[in-house]
DNA sequence: CCAAAAGTGTTCGCGGTACACCCATGC
DNA sequence: GCATGGGTGTACCGCGAACACTTTTGG
């Protein structure tokens, strides 16, 4: 294999994702280039991989450079890998998808990036490259994985109101949830640590606020209980 | 971003995890390098990506060139991307894992590989790289994915046995499963035709034969059907 | 007192699970 | 005729789904 070396490389590159959940809808986070290729479109955030940092790491360099979004839930999510997918050369990108607490996040633009903004799903302007695929890809994996795994409180405050969560299920899988019946499966799972605190500022009846109990999901996963919608 | 041009860059190789299914376990396909590093170490099947190919190009031709194995479901896995996953320089790989049908696939080493053979999964050989954590990966992934797709049919030949399936399943989630439940899951799904041969060269009952009905099976899926073991 | 959302139980039907015996075939 | 696996039905229980009214609070 040691011939490989002189063979021409394929650049390597990390792209994210990024969710973050609006009062109404999920928003990603997209940033406007300011260099071509696609001069001036929207595109993920992402940039080249450094040969002296991991995939995850990069993937957040890129992330807290291009956007200063920082302390989100990253996962990989699938390596893009067409032949024509950037039109200077050959390079392959490993996807990431992140899943942010929008509020917590004063995004600002930097280094390649022109601007940066939270568009709604529905609504996402043409994409630079193959990042319209990436998004869908990305989508595809967040309603799937959102049903079997907790990862749905990544996109919330620490504490939350069950109506809140249960507005973030009907919004990633895209239909109505029943609201007792919601409680009630929740709430059965014990895995919700209710608090004395309710919310605030709000004209009617404030409703109790709750928070995930990590630990106790870790404890049950280890004994075999799996998560599930 | 074109001064990144410059930089070193990763080299970027594909491994691919092989599983076939033999009478009472799952085998890997291994092969045993040729040359450093891990001279005459068991490895997985893989290799560096062309620059004019794609990563699923890529994956295929190495498991053709290193083991003879064509006509296999493959899937991307997981890109790897640590520091010090190759003891030469960094090194990315994208890893892939097939389902194979064992009987099918007249195995024969070539190219960079010594030797090749199956290795039933709770028996394999100290691995090259860091290539167990891929097995690990690559079985999760299967003992998953088994459950809510119908990829297990591709680990079978085209007409099986329901006491063939229902030993697959039993083996990819380590659980012995009742007969009559299963068979009347299974046929209510109706996804299976039942043709008019029965087992052959069996010294009691010959069972009846099988076949996955994919057609109707995507057709089923379009309309919001979801498998489910 | 009115508007707005919080909070709360019961019934029904389906699907998962547990469970044991007779049948067909080859030797 | 015997050994080996093939093939079959029923009863119970738990869980998901459907469904509407009272309570609390702020303005």
């Amino acid at each position: 294999m040691s011939h490989s070396y002189e063979y021409p490389r394929a650049a390597l590159t990390v792209d994210c994702v990024v969710f973050g959940l609006d009062v109404d809808d999920l928003k990603v986070l997209l940033i406007q280039r300011k260099l071509p290729p696609y001069q001036h479109a929207w595109a993920l955030p992402g940039g080249f991989v450094h040969v002296d940092e991991t995939l995850d790491e990069a993937a957040r360099r890129e992330l807290a450079e291009e956007s200063g979004i920082t302390d989100v839930y990253l996962e990989q999510l699938y390596t893009f890998g067409e032949l024509d997918r950037d039109p200077r050369e050959r390079v392959v990108s490993v996807a990431y998808y992140a899943l942010a607490k929008l509020s917590d996040h004063r995004i600002r633009a930097a280094t390649d990036a022109e601007r940066v903004a939270w568009f709604a799903l529905d609504g996402l302007p043409r994409l630079a490259f193959d990042h319209a695929r990436i998004v869908e890809k990305a989508i595809e994996r967040l309603r799937g994985k959102v049903r079997y795994t907790p990862i749905g409180f990544e996109l919330l405050p620490p504490r939350f109101t069950l109506t809140q969560l249960q507005r973030l299920y009907e919004i990633v899988l895209m239909r109505p949830l029943d609201k007792r019946n919601f409680r009630k499966k929740l709430l059965s799972m014990d895995l919700l640590i209710e608090t004395d605190e309710v919310e605030q500022g709000v004209r009617h009846r404030a409703a109790r606020l709750y928070r995930f109990d990590r630990k106790k999901y870790e404890k049950l996963t280890r004994q075999g209980f799996s998560f599930d919608l």
